[in-house]
RNA sequence: GGACGUUUAGCUCAGUUGGUUCAGAGCGUUCGCCUCACACGCGAAAGGUCGUAGGUUCAAGUCCUACAACGUCCA
């Protein structure tokens, strides 16, 4: 046996464990029918995301279940496509000029460096993935899978291609789903512009936050039943600027309290243009081009202009001409793409589109009955208004990088027919046109939205469209851990994915995890740069450390305020746990006997109280770990073990340990109480291996001679015997713990050194309580410093002493010489007021009728005894300070 | 504008079904200790009328209503 550091020092054993722990394999499943499985696919997510997902793997797996984590990332389409673009570019190198292949080429290129630092920051994150099982979106399988999806929904009749307005990124050059929109309240204006009434002098004035987009106007409506424009609806107005001559509309979608209550129509710019436009039969008139620059359709001044800039020159142009009537002060609420947070420009463009009703309907169906729990709940509430107010997706993306979809059309001969408009869309590229025969065809150049093969994730990574034994075992998943952020994106479409191509549910339990937020409250992100790196925290505090912390501060449901610092928190509760370790071990090598092989219940003439004790609560802590497990309540069942390694274990039952075996010469009972220390010891470190996983497997190689292949990833997580809880063991230990701690307050209020021996006597009242001191007597000496101890019942109260009360024992601690009387004197006095206090409460209640004739009886018990108990002890106190003679 | 969440000790947060001295933990602070596992430690202490105002109840951090502040999502 090696002597271990005085320190646990994560940077030895980390990287050495992971690489044995891969390497054998440990982390690999297989199908086995004589297991239930465990599987989780992994989200992109951050650390306290991916330790979760770790935990739960690594408790399931000491729980007897085939565990399987499937690590893998999605090609993130438009992020990496940016990326990419932005590194040529610094190279003075333009996409198009290097062409759609070679840029696809540098993308994979800078994927597999990408993937490899993620893969990186996983491994150091101590996380059990089953890399064997490593995916990624763009894989060969996972795209045949898209492409089969595409087909069948097509198929189906739910996905459908047409000209739609969308959210355009003029940036990215993309068309966005509505979810990729992010909103924000921004300060603009409302500009008052004059439209003049054709034939006439009278004008209209609409109002608009956009007046640039009014070059492609097509009308001007107003509400039938607003009284101020009934007369000009049917008439014509000639538009400022550009001279077109176009109609006044009523329609009920117009508010009549915004503005002016007349609104001009811009149906290729506008989503609710849009629709009045179809509703009316109007012209759809574009004009801007991809990246927002206004086009050949607005007046020649004007061509080419940024949107921006179009917006200041055309205002400026109204103005000098006087149809600029008012400016306004004007809040809205505008469109960022989430990627590049450039404004979206609402844009007429052929998309492709999955219609959503058919599939969020039984998806929506899954999660009200409860087949599938979310935790907290109340993102159910989030998730039903959004499955019932769901619209069709957005599915094309204008991007070189992603799956490209899969249609052809025919670019045509002289033979064509009307069908061959069509698109034809195919498994496998289609070698002619199926109408008119032409060979000569083209592939749509879009790519579909990353989250149409993220959306596939749990099943296609078992090789779907195939029926593969593993899809057969592994599928459904059973906990999606995620942030709540892409609940919209991610979680409700798998669901929908799931059921409509599987029939079954993706998963079983959707936990969202907390936010971390920096100390100031901001959210953390890569773009802010307020993230800490995750390999600088491990590199300062191990790997451990930081997964308990967050671990530890993470509460479910709720965000946490995270900061380096705090990561002390688990650096010092794995140094405090090794450390225990450490002095077991330390102790059993000196009394190298036989080991006697002894379970953790065992009952040998060797258990004293404080082994039953420890015991009992040691079985309690599982009961309540496991139950706090179950519940997926990782915050509470950390902080369980927390507090029994810590409190109970530590503070408590070593320091027995240590003076039982410094008290006895017995070798062999020395063996029993240390062997069975350590055999509690072990079967903590296996509760607590899922939450930090490297220092419980380093002592637990130390614990004992191991092979290579006994690992504690592998041992049973340990089960609760309901038959070793002992309220009765507890409650004796508990009151030998107040005494203890009732006089070591006294020697520090009393300022009596440490060193310092001091005198006990215990005077008391009940039999049962005079005996557990007279059992546990040398631990009291040990505990407390004692040079003397008198125990009795009904002892007088020696001269010049401090005095205490626990649960009705009186303990006196003789200090002649020592004793300041008015600091005691202070003390009682406290204790008395104190209690008076709360005795007060409980007369209160129980002379309150109301109290005693409607509550329940054993209510009323307890609060009599209470009164019982304070008065008793009130009275104790009050004796001892009247005899405290100065 | 709508929905949801949060508000408890100086800081960060627990407190599940209303009732056990229920007002807690960690950090920080104060005091005493390098006690032969651990100073990343040990022992002790100080510190809060549980956001505000009402209500229900014998009994309210806990349930209800309104309001305020902050946050998130949706429009």
């Amino acid at each position: 046996m090696s002597e271990l550091a005085k320190q646990y020092n994560p940077q030895e054993v980390e990287d050495k464990l992971y690489q044995w722990w891969e390497s054998s394999g440990f982390f690999h499943a297989t199908i086995n029918p004589e297991k239930k499985p465990y599987t989780i696919v992994i989200p992109p997510g951050h650390i306290l995301n991916n330790t979760l997902q770790d935990v739960f793997i690594r408790w399931k797996r000491m729980q007897g279940y085939e565990a399987c984590w499937i690590p893998g990332t999605d090609h993130a389409g438009i992020a990496t496509q940016h990326v990419v673009e932005k590194a040529l570019l610094k190279d003075g190198v333009q996409r198009r000029e290097m062409g759609r292949e070679k840029f696809v080429e540098r993308v994979w290129e800078w994927k597999q460096q990408y993937g490899s630092t993620i893969n990186k920051q996983l491994r150091k994150l101590g996380v059990s993935c089953d890399w064997e099982r490593e995916r990624f979106t763009m894989d060969e399988g996972l795209s045949e899978a898209v492409k089969e999806v595409f087909v069948r929904l097509h198929e189906k009749g739910l996905i459908y291609r047409g000209k739609y307005i969308v959210n355009w990124c003029p940036k990215d050059h993309t068309a966005l789903s509505d979810d990729e929109v992010n909103h924000s309240e921004s300060k603009g204006h409302l500009w008052h512009i004059k439209y003049p009434i054709e034939h006439s002098t009278e004008f209209i004035v609409v109002a608009t936050t956009r007046p640039e987009t009014m070059l492609g106007d097509t009308a001007v409506a107003v509400n039938p039943k607003d009284e101020r424009y009934k007369h000009l609806v049917g008439k014509d107005v000639v538009l400022p600027i550009a001279n077109r001559v176009i109609p006044i509309i009523a329609d009920d979608f117009v508010d009549v309290q915004f503005g002016t209550g007349a609104v001009k129509v811009t149906p290729a710019h506008d989503p609710n243009d849009y629709q009045l436009g179809i509703r009316h039969n109007l012209q759809q008139l574009i004009v801007m081009d991809t990246s927002a620059k206004m086009n050949n359709n607005v007046p020649p001044k004007y061509h080419g202009m940024d949107r921006y800039e179009c917006r200041r020159e055309l205002l400026r142009d109204l103005e000098k001409n006087g149809f600029l009537v008012k400016i306004e002060d004007h809040t809205h609420s505008v469109g960022h793409c989430y990627r590049c947070d450039s404004v979206i420009e609402p844009y007429l463009s052929d998309q492709w589109f999955v219609k959503m009703k058919p599939l969020a309907e039984p998806a929506l169906k899954v999660v009200q009955e409860r087949k599938i729990k979310f935790y907290p709940e109340r993102f159910t509430k989030i998730y039903e208004h959004w499955m019932t107010n769901i619209r069709d997706w957005c599915i094309s993306r204008q991007l070189w990088w992603g799956h490209r979809i899969p249609a052809w059309y025919c670019v045509g001969t002289d033979h064509c027919t009307i069908d061959c408009k069509e698109p034809i869309v195919a498994r496998t590229a289609p070698e002619k046109c199926p109408h008119c025969g032409s060979t000569n065809l083209r592939q749509d150049s879009d790519v579909l939205d990353t989250w149409f093969s993220s959306w596939l994730w749990p099943f296609s990574v078992h090789g779907w469209p195939k029926e593969t034994d593993d899809l057969k075992y592994f599928y459904p998943t059973d906990t999606l851990v995620t942030a709540p952020d892409i609940i919209f994106f991610w979680v409700a479409r798998m669901i929908m994915a799931g059921l409509e191509f599987r029939g079954d549910i993706p998963f079983r339990h959707v936990y969202f995890t907390s936010l971390l937020r920096d100390a100031q409250g901001r959210k953390m992100s890569k773009s802010l740069g307020n993230s800490p790196d995750p390999l600088d925290v491990i590199a300062t505090y191990g790997t451990d450390a930081l997964r308990f912390t967050v671990l530890f501060l993470a509460p479910i449901g709720q965000d946490v305020l995270y900061d380096n610092e705090m990561v002390e928190i688990g650096r010092n509760f794995a140094n405090k746990m090794w450390n225990a370790g450490r002095f077991l071990m330390m102790n059993r090598d000196q009394v190298s006997l036989d080991n006697e092989q002894l379970t953790i219940a065992s009952p040998t003439p060797s258990q004293d109280l404080s082994d039953r004790w420890i015991i009992s609560r040691f079985n309690s802590s599982v009961r309540d770990t496991t139950a706090a497990m179950e519940n997926l309540r990782v915050n509470d069942a950390v902080k369980m073990l927390y507090e029994f390694l810590w409190k109970d274990f530590c503070d408590w039952y070593v320091e027995f340990v240590k003076l039982r075996v410094q008290e006895t010469s017995d070798v062999h009972l020395k063996q029993a109480i240390l062997n069975r220390a350590l055999k509690i010891y072990e079967e903590t470190l296996k509760l607590l291996h899922p939450f930090m996983p490297y220092v419980t497997e380093e002592i637990y190689q130390h614990l004992g001679d191991r092979n290579n292949t006994e690992t504690i990833m592998r041992a049973a997580i340990p089960v609760n015997d309901e038959r070793m809880i002992d309220a009765g063991v507890e409650n004796k230990m508990e009151f030998l713990q107040e005494v203890i701690s009732a006089v070591r307050q006294i020697r520090s209020e009393m300022n009596i050194p440490p060193s310092k021996g001091i005198e006990l006597v215990a005077s008391c009242h009940d039999y049962d309580k005079l005996s557990i001191l007279e059992e546990q007597q040398p631990s009291l000496q040990k505990f407390l410093r004692l040079d003397k101890i008198t125990l009795g019942m009904a002892l007088p109260k020696p001269g010049y002493s401090a005095s205490s009360v626990v649960k009705g024992q009186e303990i006196f601690v003789p200090l002649k010489g020592l004793i300041d009387v008015a600091v005691e004197r202070e003390r009682l006095q406290k204790e008395i007021d104190r209690l008076t206090g709360q005795l007060n409460g409980v007369v209160a209640k129980l002379s309150n009728q109301n109290f005693v004739g409607k509550a329940p009886a054993d209510v009323i018990d307890k609060e009599k005894s209470k009164q019982q108990n304070f008065e008793q002890t009130i009275q104790k106190l009050k004796v001892n300070l009247e005899q405290l003679i100065g």
